[in-house]
DNA sequence: ACCTGAACACCGTTCAAGT
DNA sequence: ACCTGAACACCGTTCAAGT
């Protein structure tokens, strides 16, 4: 009697969303967001490019979920700490930065989806924390805005270097922020004075603290306007 | 005798770069990012999609130039201003804001290529103009970087939230902010407490005015910072 | 040197057909 | 209800062939 082995790879187990958007979530962290296809994400789920479309809409949601998914953790992590406000909008903003940093894709999305989940859950994080510090409701939507702003800029701005140094295929930081560095060396003083006095400090710089100056300025921005 | 009159759509003049980056954002311009392909472009230009490969390397310096273009015209306008530093940063912010609001597009395009040209451009103007303020040289990188960071940031959701309404066929801010506000009502009042709370304002609040908060709370930050 | 336009190697998405 | 996979309508880019 022959056993009947299954020579297909096809999957046993059912589908689902969550099991998409995780399948999703590592692919797009092992090869950018242009290795996320709906044929490879079927390839890898074992199943046909069409049965995908039946537990998400499009790609954008599929997306905009991975996001969410990330920023979720991070602010799993943060959680309601409810001590000193200044230090836990530090802890979510670095949580954002490292989260980005791991994976890059997350601060390309979160520009396509303004006001949507991910970008909404450090909203509230931060603004709660504003609020316990006191700033005065007139200022506080604006000042909300303002850091999570911030936070998304810096965020974009590093997904898209790491995008870049992953293209001109060195994972090396140092090495990226250098040939920036060199290509403002080449800049005409005439009309770069500024960005050529600066050059060497960008080839020096870590990412990581500049970051979190800009977010100290804000707060200092924010506690001199009383 | 019978006039030559050319029947075909063939154009006379020679192609040229400026011409193909002008072309781009006009199309850009009426039709979103989602409009600009080689085959609209070369169509329009009244040639082959493969003549554009002969002045531009590939899409991606097409919409780099285009942007540079844009943000060039901003700094253009700004010039050598001596005036007083804080107000002339707040003419730059402002520029970048209102350009990107007439060519959503180059928000999105300013994430995809960092210090680049046209990044380069607004950070040579800050950071010039904080240098008069008497900022010193420790704090110089870190507190332009910053400003240029947040103006992007919210550069970039601004272009993201053009290209949300213009998909959902809905010119009116006004509209647009009101269908967030009315999403955040909805929100678990439990988890996310400060969102409701300054939903109303979401509805309310006035885009640029709220950019132009940010600068200057950084500004202020700055100054604090001594 | 510059341009043409068909061809190539992809995409996201749809949908008749299966189970 | 859920899945299959071929087919459709696009893309950016290349390249032999023209002028």
């Amino acid at each position: 009697m022959t056993t009947k082995a299954p020579r297909t790879e096809r999957r046993t187990d059912a589908l689902s969303k969550g099991k998409i958007v995780e399948t999703a979530i590592q692919i797009l962290d092992e090869g950018g967001e242009g290795a996320l296809t709906f044929r490879a994400l079927a390839t890898r789920l074992a199943t046909g490019a069409g049965a995908i479309y039946w537990h998400v809409a499009d790609k954008n949601e599929l997306l905009a979920a991975a996001a969410d998914d990330v920023v979720a953790g991070v602010m799993a992590q943060v959680g309601d700490d409810a001590g000193d406000p200044k230090a836990t909008i530090r802890t979510i903003a670095l949580g954002v930065f490292d989260a980005i940093d791991a994976h890059p894709w997350v601060g390309a999305q979160l520009f396509r989806e303004p006001w949507r989940a991910a970008t909404v859950q450090i909203f509230e994080g931060v603004g709660g924390r504003l609020e316990a510090l006191g700033v005065p409701d007139a200022g506080l939507f604006d000042a909300a805005s303002a850091i999570v702003f911030y936070v998304l800029g810096v965020a974009g701005q590093n997904a898209a270097n790491a995008r870049l140094a992953r293209e001109a295929g060195r994972t090396d930081r140092g090495a990226f922020l250098a040939s920036v560095a060199a290509r403002w060396d080449q800049l005409d003083p005439a009309q770069h004075p500024f960005v050529r006095k600066v050059a060497s400090r960008m080839r020096d710089h870590d990412d990581r603290q500049q970051f979190l100056a800009g977010v100290d300025l804000f707060l200092a921005g924010i506690e001199a306007r009383g």
